[in-house]
DNA sequence: CGTCCACGTCTAC
DNA sequence: TAGACCTGGACGG
């Protein structure tokens, strides 16, 4: 479920985890080994640490020596990818692609069943996506509407929604949730939808925030690393699989309420 | 058994 | 704008 929210738990979860931690080297799998993509490790490594942020639905690494980065790894992390810290004497989980292995044994693993996720060596943050709705609203909103007179804005509002080039980190739950919050037409076209329903812009980053207090989503595999009331965010979830629904034109399922439709 | 479905990108006609 | 990329869970016969 790796959209805004859980995104951003795991960038939380790796902080956790290597907090004072010394990392040595890093592994790939038998099925990762031709997507190495970059990664190298420097002869004369001795020991580096492991902090995370996120931006959207990408998630940077920083690999750090003597306080310096000397490697950013982005990472998108695909339908079913996430993390968890393996204690030494325990044996990866299933799916592990890439391992952070640390003094003693254990590792950061990069678990995903359908290997949808993807690295790379970067200098910055991806040029392909737009600013986070959370972490730069400003920015989020600026790039939106000075760009609503571009041709991508004809296109229905449930469509442009994905387009992570201005939506960085909705996903297919949010863009139902934030839809239905705003009580919009999800076939309006996205010019008119957002500049005359300024909630829609609002939703996009207050909808990511409490999926993200209340833990997001719970992927098959993944443990929240963090503390939050069991089933709240299934509660949280009004139309998201609980809705009438279409497959839109990029064969995505779209959840709405008939109650948004308003024009027939 | 089989078919359908999944919280996402990519690239190739 | 289809598919391709993947595994596995849910559900039907």
């Amino acid at each position: 479920m790796p959209e805004l929210a859980e995104i951003k738990i795991m960038a939380d979860y790796i902080n956790k985890v290597c907090q004072e931690k010394d990392f040595t080297s890093i592994s790939f799998s038998e099925s990762a080994q031709s997507r190495k993509l970059g990664i190298t490790q420097p002869t004369d490594l001795q020991i580096f640490r492991i902090s995370a942020e996120s931006r959207g639905k990408e998630l940077m690494l920083s690999l750090i020596q003597g306080g310096e980065v000397f490697m950013k790894i982005s990472f998108s992390m695909g339908m079913s990818g996430h993390w968890r810290e393996v204690p030494p004497g325990f044996e990866p989980p299933k799916h592990t692609h890439l391992l952070f292995n640390y003094i003693g044994f254990g590792s950061l693993c990069l678990v995903d069943v359908r290997r949808f996720a993807r690295w790379k060596v970067v200098e910055d943050w991806s040029q392909n996506r737009g600013p986070c709705p959370v972490h730069d609203f400003t920015e989020f909103k600026h790039n939106i509407l000075g760009n609503l007179e571009k041709r991508e804005f004809n296109k229905p509002i449930h469509l442009v929604l994905m387009n992570q080039k201005y939506f960085n980190g909705i996903g297919n739950y949010l863009r139902a949730e934030i839809l239905f919050h705003a009580d919009q037409d999800p076939f309006m076209d996205a010019r008119t939808a957002l500049s005359t329903n300024p909630a829609i812009i609002e939703l996009c980053e207050r909808l990511p925030k409490e999926a993200y207090v209340l833990g997001g989503g719970q992927l098959k595999d993944w443990e929240n690393p963090f503390e939050a009331p069991a089933g709240g965010f299934n509660e949280w979830m009004q139309c998201y699989g609980r809705s009438n629904h279409i497959v839109d034109k990029n064969g995505r399922t779209l959840w709405y309420h008939d109650s948004q439709v308003k024009t027939s």
